[in-house]
DNA sequence: CTTTTTCTGTTGCAAAAGCAACAAATTATT
DNA sequence: AATAATTTGTTGCTTTTGCAACAGAAAAAG
């Protein structure tokens, strides 16, 4: 996520500030959180990397969001009308802040320093937040396999910067995120590659084109 | 969208306010925005209803979203990273105020109370937003239209109170909001009946089940 | 270092979705 | 009120995607 102030810095000087705020730790594969009750949370993820993951009644499970150092999440930001199960699990081992939303916008403004930071920066992180939907629902909206795969690979190549990378997750994921199927997606990297649109090596993707 | 604050009185209250502010009124099929430059644009709807559309280079048409009263939109929530043409369309008359997103951050704050207003709440503005945009992923990641369509009727179901309801856009552009092919969402239209799912008179949808 | 588990890559077949085209119905426009 | 434009409903055919199943590779666990 691209956060316009300085997270890791304002992380940093954290210790000792609100005792209201939990840091806990995660070993790979544990649930950090689950939407289902309301709780108001705010998470921000201090270092490793988490998934939102849901399984719906079918048996599918789809990646809603993937999430990296400094990405916030929580159930602020989803109202659940879904009787489907919403789990944030951790991809590797993960260091995770809660905040309780209304202790951001209320009650320990005026006292805590930590709380009233983040509520000054609060639309800046929420705004963040929007962004990255909207290019979630831009590639979900293309609507052939081929075209979340290349809109996919385009996001990840400008965020490195350079037409090879490697992708943040195993090509197992990658389906669950693109909500299709594995076997068809594979299917599809491989006429890619035959088409001269990527290289790929293992999950090293080389784009071709333009 | 479902904001805690109270919109309509605060936008009653706008006419002898902040002079920065514009207010504009669009007819059926105008362009209200456009999403190609970085204008940082903040826009509130007060009347009339309109999508956020997205035309690719396949001839495709996307509805991204749909607007009603009260609702926001705007440059500040969409990093364009695309080549393909975002517009907000009015679907009927609309009326629309248009911010500078800074001047709600930054300049208007002290002096004007308009904006200092607007400011406050801003978190709560986004973050219904962001709600929005999370429903939104849900429907798109589900895997067929039969899903898409069940789950988009719940929503107005659940927004409306009621097990009958009219869709607030035409067959056609529910399939562009779906981003399904307009006659293979017919015929599973026609099946759901078949099946004792729904019943359908023109637009308007019962739900049968449950 | 060996075993177990997960992930990758592949395929044949079935099901779903897309495409194209058209007539009828509805809605706008003049 | 007549005409034009758009939307709805339908269908045959094609293409894409999903499903199931399996073998080999790689990674994790013991």
């Amino acid at each position: 996520m691209n956060i316009t102030f300085d997270m890791k810095k304002f992380i940093d000087n954290f210790e000792n500030s609100c005792h209201k705020v939990q840091k806990k730790t995660f070993s790979k594969n544990e649930v950090i959180t689950s939407y289902i009750e309301k709780r108001n949370q705010l998470c921000i993820l201090i270092s490793g990397n988490a998934d939102l993951v849901r399984y719906d009644l079918n048996g599918n499970r789809t990646i809603v969001e993937h999430f990296s150092q400094y990405d916030a999440f929580g159930e602020v930001f989803y109202a659940v009308t879904t009787n489907n199960e919403l789990l944030v699990e951790a991809r590797e081992k993960c260091e995770v802040l809660f905040y309780i939303y209304d202790d951001i916008r209320n009650k320990c403004r005026s006292n805590c320093k930590f709380h009233q930071m983040l509520a000054e920066d609060l639309p800046e992180l929420i705004l963040s937040k929007v962004t990255d939907l909207n290019m979630r629902i831009e590639l979900l909206t293309k609507r052939s396999i081929r075209d979340k795969l290349l809109g996919y690979f385009n996001l990840v190549s400008s965020r490195y910067l350079s037409k090879s990378f490697s992708l943040p997750f195993s090509l197992t994921d990658l389906a669950d995120y693109l909500s299709v199927d594995r076997s068809a997606m594979m299917r599809e990297l491989k006429l890619l590659k035959e088409d001269g649109f990527i290289d790929k090596t293992g999950n090293r993707i080389t784009l071709l084109y333009k």
